[in-house]
DNA sequence: ATATATTTTTAGTGTTCATTAAATATTAAT
DNA sequence: ATTAATATTTAATGAACACTAAAAATATAT
C-alpha cells in the first residue's frame, strides 16, 4: 500500500499534467513545497515501484498504476469535501485542509458509505469533478472569468483555488458554482473586472477572477474563449 | 504536534495503566505489536519530550502532558466510533479499525462537530467511556461476566475487546451493552457459562465471557464481585 | 557559439521509527 | 548464593522522507 507521501506526489503530478503543465521536477517541488532534490529522490523510488516514468531532465509521467492511485486519492478528497460540507456543516473554505489529511486514511467502505449517503455526487463544493470508482473523470473545459469580455453572461462552474481567505471572499461576493455572473466591464492590462452577481455589482481583481472558472451562456463577443483552461 | 506513532504509544501506555497493569517495556511492546527495543527507543524520546517518565527496568508512567494527549486521542477514537456507527451505518465490529487511523488526523473542529451532531455521547458503541474535552473520563468499575455466579441477573455495560469476529459473535448472541443477562449456570475451572439473553439461552466460553463487562442487578450470592475490573 | 542563467541531479546528512543480535540487569529457582 | 530464566537496554542497521550544498546538464542570450 502506498504511503501518504507517495499519494501526495502522485496527486501533485496528476494535477499538473491534467492542467496541461509539464510535471517538471521544479513544478512538482513548488506545488508540494518541498525541495527539487526531494522530488528527484522520490521519483527514483516511485519509478522503481512502477508508478511514474521519469528520464532525467524530462517531464514526469504517470503509469497506469500511478494514475489509478492519484485518482483514488482525489476521489477520496473530493467526496470527503462534499461530505463535510453537506453532512457536517463545514464551510467551503474549511473542507480542503481537513480532506487533505483524511484522504489518506479512509477505507473503501468509508468511501462507499459517504458516496451513497450523498447520492453519488459528481462534483465537490468547489465544482471540481469527482473521479468515479472505475477511474473515469469528467473532463472540464471552462473559461477563466478573467478572460470573459464585457457583455457576456456566464455561469460559474468551478473555483480553482483552495486558499480559505480567497474562498471566503468569493463566497461573500456570491461567486460560487452555479451562480450567474454578468460581466459589465473589464479594465485592460489585467485590470479589475466589474461584474454583477445575485443582483449586486462588484469590482474584482484579475488574480481573483482568474480563479473563477465559468461557462458562457450567451456569446456576444467573438473574442472570448481564447484560452480555455483545463484544470 | 505529536506524530501518530507518539500518540499510539501514549494511548497504549494509558490503557495498560488504566487497566491497573504495569506499563512495562514488554507489555507495551506486546500490546502494540512492536519489539521491546522499539519501545525502549521510543520511551527515551518521549521522555525527552516530557510525555512519559521512565527509569530503566521500571514501569512507564505518563506525565500530565502525556496523559492529555492519550485522552485526546482516545476521545477522537471513541467519538469516531459512535459517529461511524450512528451516522454512517457501520457495524460495531468495523468501527475500531477505521477509527484507529482516523483518530490521528481529525481536527478540533471535526471533533466538535460530530460530538454536537451526536448529542454529546458519553460512551462508544462498545460501552467504553468517552473522555471529555477537559480531560476527565468516567471511571468504570465493572465485573467480568465470567466471574458472576449463577442466579444473578446483570446488565451488560461494556465489551472489552476489539476483535471483529468476537464482536460479531457477541452481537449474534445479543451480548451487547444495556442488554440483561441471567446467569443460569457456570462450570468450574474456567468452564463455559449458561446464560439467558433476550429470551434465548446460550453457552459461552470463559474467554468470551471474560470480555463482557457487567453490572449486577440483584445480588443473590455473596461470592460475586470479587474481582472487579477497571478497564 | 560561447558565456550565463536556470534546472536538475548527486552527494552527504538528519530525523523518525522500525528491526535483529548481543549485552546487561532483574527475578526466580534450586 | 549461584544458576537459569526473563526482561530490558544497547548497538548496529535499514527504510522513508526531508534538507543543503555542489556538480552537472540544459536552455537562453548576446
Amino acid at each position: 500500500m502506498p504511503t501518504p507521501a507517495t499519494e501526495d506526489y502522485l496527486k501533485a503530478i496528476y494535477k499538473l499534467l491534467e492542467n496541461s503543465e509539464p510535471a517538471s521536477t521544479n513544478a512538482v517541488a513548488d506545488s508540494m513545497r518541498v525541495s527539487a532534490a526531494s522530488v528527484t529522490n522520490m521519483m527514483k523510488r516511485l519509478s522503481e515501484m512502477g508508478l511514474v516514468e521519469h528520464q532525467p531532465y524530462q517531464t514526469i509521467r504517470l503509469t497506469e498504476a500511478g494514475r489509478k492511485i492519484a485518482l483514488e486519492i482525489i476521489r477520496h478528497h473530493r467526496l470527503l469535501e462534499v461530505y463535510m460540507a453537506e453532512a457536517l456543516g463545514f464551510t467551503w473554505d474549511q473542507v480542503d485542509a481537513e480532506a487533505e489529511r483524511l484522504e489518506h486514511v479512509i477505507s473503501e467502505e468509508f468511501e462507499d458509505k459517504i458516496d451513497a449517503m450523498l447520492g453519488y455526487p459528481t462534483t465537490d463544493p468547489h465544482g471540481s469533478p469527482i473521479p468515479q470508482k472505475d477511474g473515469s473523470i469528467a473532463s472540464t473545459n471552462h473559461d477563466r472569468l478573467s478572460e470573459i469580455e464585457p457583455g457576456n453572461t456566464v455561469i460559474i462552474r468551478r473555483v480553482a483555488d483552495t486558499d480559505p481567505a480567497l474562498l471566503r471572499y468569493l463566497a461573500k461576493l456570491g461567486l460560487r458554482p452555479d451562480n450567474r455572473v454578468d460581466v459589465m466591464n473589464k479594465e485592460p492590462f489585467e485590470g479589475p473586472m466589474f461584474v454583477k452577481v445575485e443582483g449586486e455589482t462588484h469590482h474584482v481583481g484579475h488574480q481573483v477572477a482568474s480563479n473563477v472558472l465559468v461557462e458562457c451562456l450567451a456569446v456576444e463577443n467573438a473574442d472570448r474563449g481564447i484560452n480555455p483552461v483545463k484544470i
